[in-house]
DNA sequence: ATTTAGTTTAACCGTTTGGTTAACAAAAGT
DNA sequence: ACTTTTGTTAACCAAACGGTTAAACTAAAT
């Protein structure tokens, strides 16, 4: 069975994604990758070394996507206001497209977080203490009313990001189904920024 | 080198909560944990049959302990704001106290969800729908702005545990340390109600 | 037609890993 | 005193795993 150009590469990428994603680098194997591929497990190292760097070359195709949007979203000079709706659809959009994206960093970041970082945003964070100082600066002025803007932030983050890995335990608490859930997740690009707003504002 | 009694045993599982909260199920192998633990491999297997057991004591040691604080918090008969100020308190207390529960439990729920899920509850899951209920009452009686019940517990739910599998993200991009951390982590006993409350109160 | 370069596979190899065995030491029970 | 049970170890084993090799197949280039 002779694949056209790319196509088992393609194939073990896309494998990998959702092995890796399920199952953590260390859950996988090559050997189980290479079948859910349809291919040999040899080729999995003519193509990709070997396990480190595939697992590398999975995660950054998946991250690197929306890396420029957060921290374009994070960074840009608007309202407080617009920027929150903006970064809260930029963190929900991006994960109701990858969804494993978010499991995926969290369950990895807390083994090595500066090496995981380092490769994640390669020196290149979001610069959240600009942001930080926004909120604060809103604050004094008295445009919304008083709070730790690290508070209002691990808020915001939390709200974005956190349904996706708490998935599971809230369809099978909330005998809630996928279907649900998606359309959940759909709304909180519009609810979040308002449950946000609606709490900050005067 | 003869132990008192019990004095391995402890020694073992203090050594596998240690590593299998930052290596995983998959990442922690079983001579690292004995190692740690100051023993013999064989020892490990002598007191927990294999992984998969010690595993699960090390989990289900972490797990049970709050298990009835969070269904208490959840299903007790009080007013809704004070319920809010309960539930985040079990949370952000129990998470503070054991802060490698919530990536463990996230990590490890997102490969076998319904069995882990299981083996965590054992069919005893706090009530949640009748937290929906409740909120969905208060929001027919026009006590509190309209909000979908589910929305308003993933919020709550998301705010008082993400941060704490977000932490390595935060601290290095926040260029903070781990003492402004905790001192964060305390502040949203209290600020997570307020911030819930001051978004959901006409 | 033959070479050449790229692709794919089966078989193999060395290590690591989870787990076992058998022997030994200390305590407890009689 | 001695037997039994419990705790502990070093050495070992089989399986799984990541990775390699060498050969076969394909298709385009010469």
């Amino acid at each position: 069975m002779v694949k056209s150009k790319n196509e088992a590469e393609i194939a073990i990428l896309t494998a990998a994604k959702s092995i890796f994603s399920v199952k953590g680098k260390d859950g996988a194997t090559m050997q189980e990758i290479a079948n859910e591929a349809g291919i040999n497990k040899a080729l999995l190292h003519y193509y990709f070394r070997n396990k480190d760097l595939l697992f590398e070359e999975v995660f950054l195709d998946a991250v690197k996507k929306f890396h420029p949007i957060l921290k374009n979203a994070i960074e840009q000079e608007v309202d407080l206001y617009q920027k929150i709706h903006q970064i809260c659809e930029a963190y929900i959009t991006m994960a109701i497209d990858n969804p494993f994206v978010p499991v995926f960093v969290l369950s990895e970041v807390n083994k090595q977080p500066e090496l995981f970082i380092q490769k994640m945003f390669g020196g290149d964070l979001p610069d959240f203490p600009k942001l930080a100082a926004q909120i604060k600066r809103e604050v004094s002025l008295g445009n919304i009313k008083p709070i730790h803007p690290q508070q209002l932030i691990l808020n915001m983050m939390s709200m974005c990001v956190f349904p996706f890995v708490f998935k599971p335990i809230f369809i099978i608490g909330m005998q809630a189904d996928k279907e649900l859930f998606n359309q959940l997740m759909l709304e909180r690009i519009k609810a979040v920024p308002h449950f946000i707003i609606d709490s900050i504002k005067i």
